[in-house]
DNA sequence: AAAACGTGGGT
DNA sequence: TACCCAAGTTT
């Protein structure tokens, strides 16, 4: 059954592949490393509609890896923001540098495991990818594939190991590449976390899940926590057409990114509400924007008076913000401010 | 090992 | 609107 399924399933790839920036050009016998590398780190957690005007970006930016290496790390969070979890940005540069370093990108799962920001899915995939390596890829895509096909009942987190074995079962010994894209292009187009569109799925027949339970309820996920509101405060500092900018402490929340001062909210508090110059303010609006573990009710105050902020930052002209890289709460936040 | 870590799109 | 979800990693 394994070596038939890995058959369809990469029957179905050569005539259903999606064409990705990323992926080999017609004619590449197999894709530069260096862009499979970017695409992975930008695919984690985020879609490929939401990274692919980053990556042309990026790589138009930042040809190759040596370029990346040399390029200052502000200019790359910079460049990174709006596209979220930030560390990998930080990440990126480091990883960048290393492999600058060293001539070359590691050609083995283990050796990219090794780099920052490439945990053991972005290894497999980068090895199977871009080398050629056999390596079990195992993304979210993948998960619910082979739940599925598998019918696997228990719930994750528990059900992983067995997901696991499963899909070592299956991954062929060649085209692992293609096979794991092909699993995710499957997952994303056909085998999908609702509406699963089987009727268009090449492993239909083989599938368990679809024949001895529901497979739109395959995996079975533990119950999510309730996500906690705070407020906080952002402020607006404006004098002669600047703004001023803050950067933020390099871990944590928007680490290492620039961003309006505010009053200290966090995930686990509300913030002080204590504006950080003296003086008369304005309601600006309210900006409601919501992380993946708590929801921020951020207020946007005005400032009217002509002190100048003693702590860290800098005047960043107003008509160039969208240059200065913040985060996408605060931008939505200078939107008000600016409206 | 559970929690932290962003954002935008789909339903 | 509210919730779910997405090519996960780090601590």
């Amino acid at each position: 059954m394994a070596a038939i399924v890995s058959e369809k399933l990469l029957e179905w790839y050569d005539a259903n592949a999606r064409d990705l920036p990323w992926r080999a050009r017609p004619g590449e016998a197999a894709p530069d490393p260096y862009r499979v590398w970017l695409s992975e780190i930008m695919l984690q957690q985020t879609t490929v509609a939401a990274v692919k005007p980053y990556f042309e970006a990026f790589t138009r930016r930042w040809p190759n890896v040596e370029a990346l290496a040399t390029a200052p790390e502000e200019d790359v969070m910079a460049a990174w923001a709006g596209l979220g979890y930030y560390s990998r940005a930080r990440n990126l540069v480091k990883a960048a540098r290393a492999v600058a370093e060293r001539g070359g990108f590691p050609d083995t799962e283990e050796g990219l495991r090794q780099l920052p920001g490439l945990g053991q899915y972005t290894a497999a995939a980068v090895a199977a990818i871009a080398f050629g390596r056999r390596a079990v890829v195992v993304d979210a895509n993948v998960e619910r594939v082979v739940a599925r096909l598998f019918a696997l009942t228990e719930p994750l987190p528990v059900v992983r190991k067995a997901i696991r074995v499963c899909t070592e079962s299956i991954t062929p010994a060649q085209r692992s590449g293609d096979f794991a894209q092909a699993m995710m292009d499957l997952g994303s187009a056909v085998c999908t976390a609702r509406s699963p569109k089987c009727l268009l799925c090449p492993l239909a027949t083989d599938c368990r899940g679809r024949a001895e339970h529901d497979p739109e309820a395959l995996p079975v996920k533990a119950a999510k926590k309730p996500k906690p509101t705070r407020t906080g405060e952002a402020y607006w500092i404006e004098r002669e057409g600047m703004v001023w900018l803050a950067r933020r402490e390099g871990k944590g929340m928007l680490g290492g990114m620039r961003a309006l001062p505010d009053d200290g909210w966090s995930a686990r508090t509300d913030g002080a509400g204590v504006p950080l110059l003296e003086g008369e303010w304005e309601g600006a609006g309210l900006v409601r924007h919501s992380f993946t573990h708590f929801t921020l009710e951020l207020s946007v105050r005005r400032y009217l008076g002509a002190a100048t902020p003693r702590q860290e930052g800098e005047w960043w002209p107003i008509e160039r913000l969208d240059e200065a890289g913040l985060p996408t709460l605060f931008a939505k936040a200078a939107r008000l401010a600016l409206a």
